[in-house]
This record gives C-alpha cells, structure tokens and sequence, in this order.
DNA sequence: AAGTCCGTAA
DNA sequence: CAGGGTACGGACTT
C-alpha cells in the first residue's frame, strides 16, 4: 500500500480514483478492463466493479489474481479482505460452467451411469463441482428448460435451450462458457481485396479478428469493441474472410446498410450478384445479406408475429454480424437466443445500452472478446486527437424565473435553450473560423433560431435526402464551412466529418450519443491532427446532471472535459465581431 | 407493371 | 423527453 497511489478500493465494489497524480492514468487503462465508470466529478471518478465487468474481464483472460494484483498496484490504503474474496468468488464463476456437446475430452461420448440416460443430441452442462450442480437444480426456471441430471457433475438441457439456459445461468449470477460450437453454414470462398491489390489490415484490426477467432480457433461468438474511425466494416470483412461462409449482416438503419454492401463489393471479390440488401424496400437473400434490425421486428398485423425473423435461419448462415450491437432490440435477443449454433459476432463502439441489457448481450451474442481504447486509437494516429471542453454558460435570471414555474422535465428544455448559447456558438465560431464546423442539437425550435441568427443552413430529419446531399457535398467540398444538425446527427452515416463539434443540447444522459458526435469530428485531419469538441451547459441547471452523465463513457477511454467559463462579457465582445464572421457566413 | 409520394404505426 | 428512421399500404404518376 501506498500513499502515493490512486486509488481507494471499498468494500462495496467500489473504486474512486484520484485523478492528476502519476499512476491515475494507468490506473484508469486497468479499471477500463474489469470495472465501471459510474461518475466523474473533478478529481474523483467513481468505478463499479460488477459482476459482469469481472466476467468480461475473465473471457479476455484475466485471472481473479491478475485483478486482485492489478488493484494492489494501485491501491492507497489495505483493501478489505472480504471485497478480494468476492472479486476472487465471482471471477472463478466464469468457467465453472460449461457447456458442450456430449463428449469427453478423450473424444468418446460420455455416458454417465450406464442406461440413466440417453443424450441423442442434448447438449451437457457440466460444474466444477456437484454442490454446484446440485444449487443449480434446485432452481425453477432451470428446470423449466428441460435440465435433467446426467451425473454427479453435469445435466443434460435440450439443443434448442442453449440460448435461453445462458441466459438465465448469468441472470442468476453464473456466467456459462459455451464450448458446445458452431455450425459450419453454407460455404463461399472469397478474398479480401480485388485483384491483385490485397486489402491491407491494420495491425489491431488483424488483433481483433484473432481475438474473436480465439487462441484454438474454435471461437465463434462475442463482441469487438473499436472507436467509431476504427474500421469495424474491415474487422467484419476479416472475419468473414477467415470463415469462408455465407454471412448475414444486421445493422441499424438502411444507410448503414448500404454502405455494407457498398464495402463489400469494393473490398473484396464475392461477385455482386452474392450480396443482397433486405430491407424495406428489397428483399434479396443471397449468400451475403445485409438487413435492418427493423425488418426483423417489423409487425404487419396487430395479432401478427415477426414475419421477416424467418431471415435468420434461411439459409445455413455460417456467421450473424450484429453491426452496432447496443442498440440490439429485445425482439432480435429472444430471436438470438434459438440460433445459438451459429456463429455471431457483435461490433459496437460503446458497449453501453441506456437500458441495461448488457447483461444479455454477454449471454446471447458473447463476452467481449477485444477493446480498444479511443485513446489509443488516437495514440497511433488513427483519428484526430480531440479537445474536449464543457462550457459552462450562466443562468440569466430571466431563465430562473421560468425554470422555477416549469415542470420537472421541461426544466432540461429550458436550460437546454439558453439563448445565451447563441453567443456561445457565435464566439466560438469566430475562434476556429475556416474550420468545417458541425453545431449538433436535439430541440428543433432551438436550432431554427440558431439557424436563422447565424445564417448557417440547419439540416434536419424532414429536409428530403437529395437536398441533404447538397448541403452535405457543399459542406464537403468547403463551400460553406458550418452546418446545423439535428437528430440526424446521430445515425447519418453520409453526414460530412468536420474538425469542430458544437453541441448545443443532447438527449437527456445518453452516452451513445455523445461518443457518436464526438465520432463526427475523429477523421484524421491534415497537419497537427487535431479537432475540437465543445458542450455548451447551463450552469446550476438540470442540463448539468445530465451532461456529465452523458460524458461517462468518453472519459472512461481517457478523454477529458476542460471546464471553461463562458462569461456575458465575453458574449458582448463576441457580439462586436460579429458583423464579419456573419458576412463570411453569409455566402453560404 | 413499376416507380414515387405520403400518411400512419409502433 | 423530443425527434428521427423504418416499413408498409394506398394513391397517384409514369
């Protein structure tokens, strides 16, 4: 122990890490990998370690010693004895269990007590030890899947369980290791890259898809996490590649789809007519299929069930991709859960759902098997290193007034649309003029005064496709250099990349939707590499609760939040250079 | 017969 | 919370 160090370990699997001293950074790199950044305020950030962090922690190969070292290392004061049992307790979980098909490892079948039972093709659940077994028994909604005994270790569950059994073993706090392979689907050959030109991986995009292969090469389900910038269509081609087999691709909207399809063709040989789109407005199965989540759960009638769920087991796919797998809906999960045979591989940048099912994600697509730090990402040259600053904007007292009278949840908005915010933006503007700069907003009132106060175009979701195109081809090509954006921020994927980020107001905590603004701006930039990111809150306001709390994931891959600021004298000096900067922008 | 536009639903 | 995307059927156009 020491004085010297970072962190305070408690009892209550919680870890608060001060931040500014010599080994915070390094701590911070270590808790990424077990634990949970649950809130940052200045110098303290506060870690969960949680049961699933662990388990993650444990399919990437750590030991409970290596995580029990890794918080000696860092830790100030003695951690309690009773906190290093439990993290030991729940980390040995992982892999006390496992599933496989009935098979010995000498490769005979295994038999049990002889005639007790017949295994035909029941997969076996087999614990460490028969005091486990015997709990896990007595347990109802185990029963309820068919688990029948087999032996003093290991029961026998139903093929068609697989998924449902996993699923409830982690709910009740033992994660299961699936040994019990894949299917190998239908076959199709084809390389990476056309012609003689070889498609060239980076080096952690070669890493990832050896991380999902596994070190014996039978792996076959889990979850890449890669920053938005890092290429996660190429890992998706890589794996494709290594497995040689008809694929079906999920993503969340058609634009992504698109631009599967579209990288496929360019990236690789599988000739054109192998590739289908199955969306709402084609419905192509071919070899390689890339589909909307939304097709899947779509309902034609009131009584009706999933009509196009079908699309999972049309083929003998050899591999499922659940492209930017947070955003997996419940009705994908429960289809997920009877297709556990197949291969499945998830791709996300943020690896947090607002509503809590990461826990089924670990159960029904895998455990994290690769993550890589945004900051690393940037470390290497991959994306532009990115300024992050909260500007802090007063409360007039105007605004107060009104707050007061206002409901709960019309406070936010009315925080949310300070219009000192205009002169926020104004100012900074003028600072990083003849930068592409993207204003991001979520209120369209407030982005329709921003528009029509600064003179710069406002996209938003009802302005139609081709005359978004323009702006975007206009924003592009320099033509005008700052655009206002709505939602459509979030899922655009033809949206222009820019070197500054304004955003004016957010929904509520989502930290989604913070990481994929900030993805807006991460395209390597010519020069020093760098780019700008500014979020403009309310200060003493409900807009401050929710901004730090849609910061968390950002800083939990080390990036940080200057707080500055924004003063009404700086407004008003801002406001006398105004006439230029708006004639500049007025040629737009 | 096929494409486009629009309102609705969840 | 407000806003946006998606699928689809029906009306209308080509």
């Amino acid at each position: 122990m020491n004085p010297d160090h970072p962190c305070i370990v408690q009892r209550d699997f919680t870890v608060l890490l001060e931040m500014g001293l010599p080994g915070s950074e390094w701590a911070r790199s270590q808790l990424q990998i077990y634990a949970e950044l649950v809130k940052s305020p200045s110098a303290f950030h506060t870690y969960h370690i949680t049961p699933l962090s662990l388990w993650n922690a444990a399919a990437l190969g750590w030991s409970a010693e290596d995580i029990q070292n890794s918080l000696y290392s860092m830790s100030r004061w003695d951690i309690p004895r009773d906190l290093l049992n439990d993290v030991e307790q729940l980390v040995s979980r992982y892999g006390t269990l496992t599933l496989s098909r009935g098979m010995k490892e000498d490769g005979g079948i295994k038999t049990g007590k002889a005639n007790s039972y017949t295994i035909g093709d029941r997969l076996i659940l087999a614990a460490e030890t028969p005091a486990l077994l015997n709990e896990l028994l007595t347990k109802q909604e185990l029963k309820q899947l068919g688990l029948l005994r087999v032996d003093e270790e290991s029961a026998s569950v139903p093929p068609e369980n697989r998924g449902l059994l996993k699923q409830e073993l982690t709910r009740l706090g033992y994660p299961v290791v699936d040994t019990a392979g894949y299917l190998e689907g239908n076959q199709l050959s084809f390389t990476l890259g056309k012609g003689q030109t070889k498609l060239q991986l980076r080096d952690y995009q070669v890493k990832a898809a050896d991380a999902f292969e596994g070190a014996d090469g039978l792996g076959g389900s889990g979850v890449l996490v890669l920053p938005c910038g890092a290429g996660k269509t190429v890992i998706g081609m890589a794996v494709m590649n290594r497995l040689q087999c008809e694929v079906l691709i999920l993503t969340s909207n058609t634009t992504s789809v698109r631009q599967w399809v579209e990288e496929l063709k360019q990236k690789t040989d599988i000739p054109a007519d192998s590739i289908g789109e199955y969306s709402g407005q084609k419905k192509e199965v071919r070899p390689i299929t890339v589909a909307t989540y939304q097709i899947l759960t779509h309902r034609r009638t009131k009584d009706g069930d999933f009509e196009h769920m079908k699309l999972l087991s049309e083929r003998k796919w050899g591999l499922i991709i659940y492209d930017e797998v947070h955003l997996l809906p419940a009705p994908v999960f429960r289809a997920t859960a009877d297709i556990q045979a197949t291969r499945r591989l998830g791709l996300t940048a943020t690896l947090v759902r607002e509503d809590g099912c990461e826990r089924d994600v670990f159960s029904l697509i895998g455990p994290k098997r690769y993550d890589m730090p945004w900051k690393e990402l940037e470390r290497q040259g991959w994306i532009a290193q990115v300024d992050c600053v909260e500007l802090r904007l007063p409360m007039t007292a105007e605004l107060l007034e009104r707050s007061m009278r206002a409901e709960g949840r019309q406070q936010y908005r009315i925080a949310a649309e300070n219009p000192i915010k205009l002169e926020a933006v104004r100012s900074l503007m003028q600072h990083h003029s003849g930068l592409p700069t993207l204003i991001i907003g979520q209120y369209l009132d407030q982005l329709r005064t921003l528009a029509q106060e600064l003179g710069v175009p406002l996209i938003t979701g009802s302005m139609s496709q081709t005359e978004r195109v323009r702006w975007f081809d206009a924003f592009r090509k320099g033509v005008i250099r700052t655009l206002l954006v709505s939602k459509v921020a979030n899922f655009a994927v033809d949206l222009p990349d820019a070197a500054v980020a304004i955003e004016v107001s957010g929904s509520f905590g989502s930290r989604q939707e913070e990481a994929q603004r900030l993805g807006r701006i991460l395209r390597p930039k010519s020069g020093e590499n760098k780019a700008y990111f500014y979020a403009l809150v309310t200060e003493n306001s409900k807009e401050t609760d929710f901004a730090a709390r849609r910061q968390l994931f950002l800083i939990e891959q080390g990036y940080e939040y200057a707080v500055r600021r924004f003063s009404v004298t700086e407004a008003i000096g801002s406001r006398d250079a105004k006439p230029g900067d708006r004639g500049k922008k007025k040629e737009a």
